[in-house]
DNA sequence: TAGTGGTCTAGACCACTCC
DNA sequence: GAGTGGTCTAGACCACTAA
């Protein structure tokens, strides 16, 4: 139920890329109309809905309520609910379906595959990627790792080296990097083909954006074994940062690419 | 003004990448309600307004008629009309600005320039780009560019041959092939920086989207020497189709760009 | 102060899915 | 037929900009 004042709701809560975003970031919901801080309403409902995503309120796949339901249950009207749920469904959060329902996101279904995976295959198959995991180990964070997802000194993280076919052509090998604190036991486990999903549903941290950046480089000695191609080919090297719903970065991934036969599809709005 | 059976509203006319897209596509306006063919109102709104962004009827950053006038003049609520011009901005084709009014957006400004730019210094710099042009020719389409773009045996193009800085670092060399009949006299133009803005203001040809195809390459004789490096260097081939407001492929541009010191900046949501 | 876009509401009705 | 999301409307009020 929200408080008229609107004191209850979170002033300072994770955010995302909202054109309507505001200034006034430490004044809270700012006695409220002729604040300079304004937060609108569905802005509010937005962030509460967003932090119980978060907090594994429900989890993927799963139906939320009917929008009237959280608009009687936060004391708003159905429209301002319905206009958090279209920003939470444009931020990939949710997937709505008229006649059944609003749900939460799932990195498992066949186009949310793609979401962050963007080799095709040059030829316009479909590609659907597997994996080999080459080998798992816990270690003391480097510097390297430490500045990437921003840890302590002290900070361990788990190494996951593997390969990737896409669409059967072996063409990726890379190194995953993440806090070993955040994935408790992730070492001993037996890694899904889409790890995203796996960090969803068992450790309830959901990857909301990424950053990447892309260089071309000459393939190293390592990479061209596992990848059975001669050392300084021409590769597409991918540094890539996952990013959680509550901000921070959870994954560094730095993957090496064989462009012979797949590109990367980067479509420009 | 709408007709009340909305016969008159575009039918099959341009469209663009909306999740409310409807199946029905040659049966019109469909009767209306219970029809399988349902068009919503504001989407027939949004293809009204493309179209005249599409024949130029304002210009790029020209103020349109506000809110009131619009739903006014086409006979649909204030609310239906922002349905349409909210999806407009977030295409990139219209930006409002509270307390102004809706604008054209334009190419020109800060921001828009790396709508499409996707190079960035490694340290982290503005970087704005400049451009050389070593060399423009009309000629007769090859094979390759009749497919990109589309184009019949006879059709004639315009080749521009460029070399790029990011934040005075000299790293890309491209070829763009664009259409002889669609902009004429082009060859003989001083170009500009952006070319996007000058399709749009000179030509009427408004670039919505552009689909890049990225590849490592080894760098070939000919951009070594207009890149000053070494031939065979691990450099990264961009392949772009850009696409304007009628759907059309209207240029295709290939880039090949040295990594050393920027990368290419992608953000996945 | 006038004019613009932005928010919020309440209600009616439509399209779709599933039982 | 019941329940869901999707559309459309009308109106009130707020925030922002510029004159």
């Amino acid at each position: 139920m929200l408080d008229t004042t609107f004191d209850a709701l979170p002033a300072g809560g994770a955010r995302r890329r909202h054109a309507m975003e505001r200034s006034g970031e430490g004044q809270a919901g700012a006695g409220r109309p002729g604040g300079v801080g304004f937060r609108p309403l569905y802005r509010q409902v937005y962030d509460m809905l967003l932090k119980r995503l978060a907090d594994a309120v429900w989890q993927p796949g799963q139906m939320l309520p009917s929008e009237g339901q959280l608009a009687a249950e936060l004391g708003v009207s159905q429209g301002t609910v319905r206009k958090a749920l279209d920003a939470l469904t444009a931020d990939s959060l949710l997937v709505r379906r008229q006649g059944r329902g609003t749900f939460v996101a799932d990195h498992d279904d066949k186009q949310s595959v793609f979401r962050f995976l963007k080799l095709r295959p040059d030829d316009d198959g479909v590609g659907m990627p597997t994996s080999r995991v080459t080998g798992i180990v816990e270690a003391a964070a480097s510097a390297d790792e430490r500045g990437r997802l921003d840890l302590v000194r002290t900070a361990r993280v788990v190494r996951i080296a593997r390969v990737r076919a896409v669409d059967a052509r072996l063409c990726v090998a890379e190194t995953i990097s993440v806090p070993a604190n955040l994935f408790p036991g992730i070492a001993t486990l037996e890694l899904p083909n889409t790890l995203y999903s796996l960090y969803a549903t068992r450790y309830g941290i959901t990857i909301a954006t990424a950053n990447e950046r892309l260089k071309a480089v000459a393939l190293g000695a390592r990479e061209a074994d596992l990848l059975q191609a001669p050392a300084g080919t021409p590769a597409l090297e991918i540094d890539r940062i996952a990013i959680d719903l509550e901000e921070r970065p959870v994954e560094w991934r730095l993957s090496t690419c064989l462009t012979q036969e797949v590109h990367y599809l980067s479509v420009l709005r």
